[in-house]
Parts: C-alpha cells; sequence; structure tokens
DNA sequence: TCTATTTTTAACAGAATTGTTAAAATACAT
DNA sequence: ATGTATTTTAACAATTCTGTTAAAAATAGA
C-alpha cells in the first residue's frame, strides 16, 4: 500500500464529499454522486469509510473544527487596538467564509439541532471571549456603551456570514451576475470595517 | 362533501407540511411524517395532493409570494421620510421572518438553483427599487453619498435575516436560552433601526 | 334515513439507495 | 517476479420511501 496513493484518494473521496454535502445536505447527497466526483468507484467510499452517516461526519467535524477556533481570538493580542481587531476579525472571517459554506453547518444542525451541542462541547468555554471584550471595551470607554454586546455579536457575524451564504439570491435581486457579485464582495469587508468603527465610536455615553 | 372540513383538512396538511419541509428540507422530508403531523393517513396526502413534489411547491410557491412583496415596498409613501421608511421596513421585514423561514428558501435555491430564476419572474422587475430609492437619496444629500447603495441593500438585508435563520447557534454561542434570545430579539429592529440611521446620516460627502 | 363525500385500512408494486460481498484486475514495493 | 494493498466489477440483499389501489368505515348533509 502506498501511503501517499491512499491519502489522496481519501483525501479526493473528502473532497468530494464535502462538495455534494455542501450543496445537497446530508439527504440528497448520493453515495454515487460522491463517488463519480472523486472519480472513483462506489464500493471503494464503502472500503474507506463505512457508511454515509460516518462520512458524514466526518466532513461535519472537519467543518466544525475549522470554524470554531475564528471565533475565540478576542483574547489574543491584547495590545492590537480594537479596530486593528476588529478590521482583522472581519477579513479573516470573511475570507474563511468564501470557501467554508457557514449554510452547510446551518442546514445540518436545524435537521439535527443535537449536532451542536454534542459536537463542540470542548470550545463552548470559549465562545463568550468577544462579550467580554467588548464589555471591557465599554468600561474602558473605548467604544459606545449603550448597545448590549450580544447585539454587536449578532451585527457583526450576521454583516459576515449573510452575504457570503445568500450570494445566489443577492446577485439575483440586485441584478448583478455571480461574477460582478464577488468583485463586488471584494470590497466588503474594508466597508463593513469602516462602518462598524465609525458605529462603534459614535456617541460615547 | 363539506367545504369548511375539506380546508381544514387541506390546511393542516399545508401547515404540517411547511413545517416539516422548513426543518427537514425537501429530501429529508417524509410523507409519513407530514401525515403523522397533520394527524391523518398517508394515503389521504396523496388524495389531496398527488405527489411529495407537487406538495412541496406549493409550500414552496407560498413561501414566496409571501416574501418577495416585502422586498418592493421602497416605491410607497414617497411623502414619507427615509428613516421612518427604513424603520417600518426593518420592523416588518422582521415580524415576518420570525414566522416565515428564510433558510427554507436559501436551502432549497441552493439544492436546485433554477427554482429562483423560474419562480419569481414576474417579481424580478420590481427587486431593484431598493437600489433607486437609495441612489435618489444619496443624489438628493439625505443621506451618505460613499457607500455603493447595494453594499446598503446587502447590509440592510444581512442585519434583518441572519439573525433569525441562525438563532439557534447564537443562542448557543451567546450562552443564552432560546427564550432569552427571542426576548433579546424584540429589542433588536429598535436597535438596527437606529444604528443604519445613524450610519446612513454620517458624513455626507 | 339515505346519499355522497371524506377518511381509514391494508396491502402492494416499483424505484432508489445503502451497504455487502467475492472475485478479478491493477498498481506497487521489495 | 512475487506478494501485498488497492481498486474495480458485478451482483445482490435489505431497507426505505413513494405512490397506487380497492374496499371498508366514518362522517356530514339533504
Amino acid at each position: 500500500m502506498n501511503v501517499e496513493t491512499s491519502l489522496s484518494t481519501e483525501e479526493a473521496i473528502l473532497e468530494a464529499a464535502r462538495k455534494v454535502f455542501e450543496s445537497k445536505g446530508f439527504d440528497g447527497a448520493r453515495m454515487q454522486e460522491i463517488s463519480d466526483r472523486a472519480r472513483i468507484n462506489r464500493a471503494l467510499l464503502h472500503y474507506y469509510f463505512r457508511t454515509k452517516a460516518k462520512m458524514f461526519e466526518r466532513i461535519f467535524d472537519e467543518a466544525l473544527e475549522r470554524f470554531l477556533p475564528l471565533l475565540s481570538t478576542w483574547d489574543q493580542d491584547l495590545e492590537e487596538s480594537w479596530e486593528l481587531k476588529l478590521k482583522r476579525f472581519i477579513i479573516k472571517f470573511i475570507t474563511f467564509l468564501k470557501t467554508n459554506s457557514m449554510l452547510f453547518l446551518l442546514r445540518e444542525i436545524i435537521r439535527k439541532p443535537e449536532l451542536l451541542a454534542s459536537k463542540t462541547e470542548k470550545h463552548r468555554k470559549r465562545l463568550n471571549k468577544f462579550v467580554r471584550y467588548f464589555d471591557r471595551l465599554k468600561q474602558e470607554r473605548l467604544i459606545r456603551s449603550d448597545v448590549d454586546s450580544k447585539y454587536i455579536y449578532i451585527i457583526i457575524h450576521s454583516l459576515c456570514s449573510f452575504p457570503l451564504m445568500n450570494g445566489i439570491v443577492f446577485s439575483y435581486s440586485l441584478r448583478i451576475s455571480s461574477k460582478e457579485y464577488d468583485e463586488l464582495m471584494a470590497g466588503y469587508p474594508e466597508i463593513i470595517s469602516d462602518l462598524l468603527i465609525q458605529l462603534l465610536k459614535y456617541q460615547k455615553n
């Protein structure tokens, strides 16, 4: 057995599986479509990953493992200004979401809500770093204090996530091609960084 | 045949179908689950709607028909101030999204992209009213002119849509119950209306 | 009560899909 | 060249789901 070959085969399968699961979801995905995409035989899928469920679990877990660390960066580099930290976060997050489907995670969580709690136990403690960080900024009068940090969290994440998962609909509504939409999105992180910074500075109470 | 009975049975089926399709998607939905929810026999589903596909189409079309009119209100009541218009839109949109799943539409559109174009032909012309309206506001120096109206469109829709479709994840990340999240959301339209108005007023170039 | 309609029951056919298996073919390393 | 691991082929069992049907039962309305 050649480790190289085996790895690349396994990776080819995982890559194909990821694409199919992302666009069709667990229920709509077909093992046949995955093996076609990976350019291998369907029986080989079962040779590598026994069942569809196990293969899906692998894809889902890996997606979540890539995703969660992004959310817990708010207590790093504390000497950095909050403006810079925010801007970096937005750029990193949006770049990430361009190649990692948030909609995939969301769809599967709604299909099977226990996926969320069971798969994120070890990360959960890190998830409220954002709120703590922004509460501190407010105490130190660095940002406005009249907006609940939870709202700020929701606003930032909505602005980052939705434009990428809703690209098809937005480009359709705005009557631009998906290429034009991608070009529009290239300038988007800059725009919302600036807007959010303006907003958070505004009217310090 | 009693029209009353027949209608309420059909409605019971549609209501059940809607719930199941919304949480499981077309592929994950089971006719058995729908009939169980509607508390009727599975054979009766086929008596009312011949096939699963036809039933789904009905649900999808109705969801889209409820959704699209919301997007084309920007040329009504032109004497109203843009601030009030924006606020009204946000409240109406968010209220709507509390009982109408945007994620459902999005998931099915991604599964089968042609659904979008084929089902919205008659509405499409109305979809760019927003951009026209905001371009006019900019020309008249009523709002800042340094942000592309397409960005404004994306920002407003992201702020309205995502918090509702991502509720499960947000309440989990913020470590609050879904009840607390709902309470938080009660104040949300007011917050983002004010923030958006501040933003759009800011620095008129 | 009688009739027409709605609903249930139960059984079934057909299709699609997953997962298994055994054997053959292929690739590869030593 | 030999032996081992990988991959293909092809066939199949088992399950699940959709959709159909016919007959019986229940229900509502005249």
